[in-house]
DNA sequence: CATAGATTGTGAATGATTTCACAAGCACCC
DNA sequence: GGGTGCTTGTGAAATCATTCACAATCTATG
């Protein structure tokens, strides 16, 4: 399979969550056109988009909204759900532990740990918060499969390298810092403050 | 000046976070290469990114610390500081109004609203959460000028709407709803569902 | 003051992504 | 069953972003 623009995969994701609100809705088919509008993109951009992966519309019809719901979860690997330990229960970690539409989207948080006394043991909607320093044997244990670290900035690269060693491939790293992962990691970053450096920027060059 | 493009603005973003950090270290000047190294690009990257704004570096010496600084601050607008509201004091709201990083960089939190009469009148870190009913006026009170939404999905848009009808031209949306704005108002979306299924994605078909 | 060594700034080349534009295919209708 | 209207899928073209490559220019040094 050739490869797939980063750009590329975030539409799809975007797709998928219109796809599911007509689906709501009660819609049985739609035109890339529509799902252009929903997403602030073009036809010819969705079709494109799709066209890496197969072809599932019908000409003259559009496209059967249940079938390409489950051709982009199929896509995007959400057949099945996903196992994922957060690290770092201060207010970020902790607001993302017991955010419900995680779980629901498939992502099912399946540990939350912490190296500060005063969280281990707090209870986080059905989790309880483990204590970091048995970090490695935990994920492991738990199967986890993605990471989100939601830890200060001068503690996100050490955590990070646990548990990469600990087997993990996928992080979601909310830190300020900059980290290296090998090649074999996938790492994304959300970082607030460069959001709003970006809105900053905007408001002074417009 | 000719069009700047998004991802040229986050590096400067990220630029900056190195310098700052190099400064505190005491070092005086650094070459691109070195700030490449540290975000993950390329020197050639880097010198151009800056090249669109002007001649900020020596030949033979790379850039003063000091003087780069300053420059991408005035050219991100951080020469002064942003008056920031936060709608929706749920998990995250809350959680983004405690954020000391916030304030640190410039970004001051001004209000903190909420709809749900249960929150209207908690305190959060200085702050009182004020009832969503006056919002505009608020707004316009407190001259806010920027927008963090952190309501559900179903709100975004409504709340989006209104600060913008208050005079706010630059947005943060934590919400997972697709949004609409006039062309004069930047809007970015922070959304972690999608970041998580782009990780699914990668680990799908590696 | 001339030379050596380093690093910038920037056109040109390359690579990636988006948009265009249109043939092909499908359903509906008469 | 042929015509009409729509919409897909996709090469080709256009646009946008990154990398290359090198002349220009700075400091340090003897």
């Amino acid at each position: 399979m050739k490869r797939i623009a980063d750009s590329t995969v975030r539409r799809l994701s975007l797709y998928l969550r219109f796809l599911e609100a007509f689906e709501r809705e009660g819609r049985a088919t739609i035109s890339s056109g529509e799902l252009a509008t929903s997403g602030g993109t073009t036809s010819a951009q969705v079709r494109k988009d799709l066209s890496s992966f197969g072809s599932f519309g019908k000409r003259g019809m559009g496209y059967s909204i249940r079938e390409l719901t489950v051709a982009i979860r199929e896509i995007l690997g959400l057949a099945h759900d996903w196992r994922v330990v957060i690290v770092g229960a201060g207010k970020i970690g902790a607001a993302l532990a017991q955010y419900a539409g995680f779980r629901d989207r498939g992502f099912h948080v399946v540990g939350v740990f912490d190296s500060d006394p005063r969280r281990i043991g707090l209870a986080l909607d059905g989790l309880t918060v483990a204590d970091a320093a048995t970090l490695e044997a935990d994920v492991r244990q738990l199967q986890a499969e993605m990471a989100v670290i939601a830890v200060p900035a001068d503690a996100a690269q050490s955590v990070v390298d646990r548990v990469v060693m600990a087997g993990i491939h996928a992080i979601l790293d909310f830190s300020t810092a900059s980290i290296a992962v090998p090649p074999t990691v996938t790492l994304r970053t959300m970082n607030v403050a460069v959001e709003l450096e970006i809105l900053s920027f905007a408001l002074t060059n417009r």
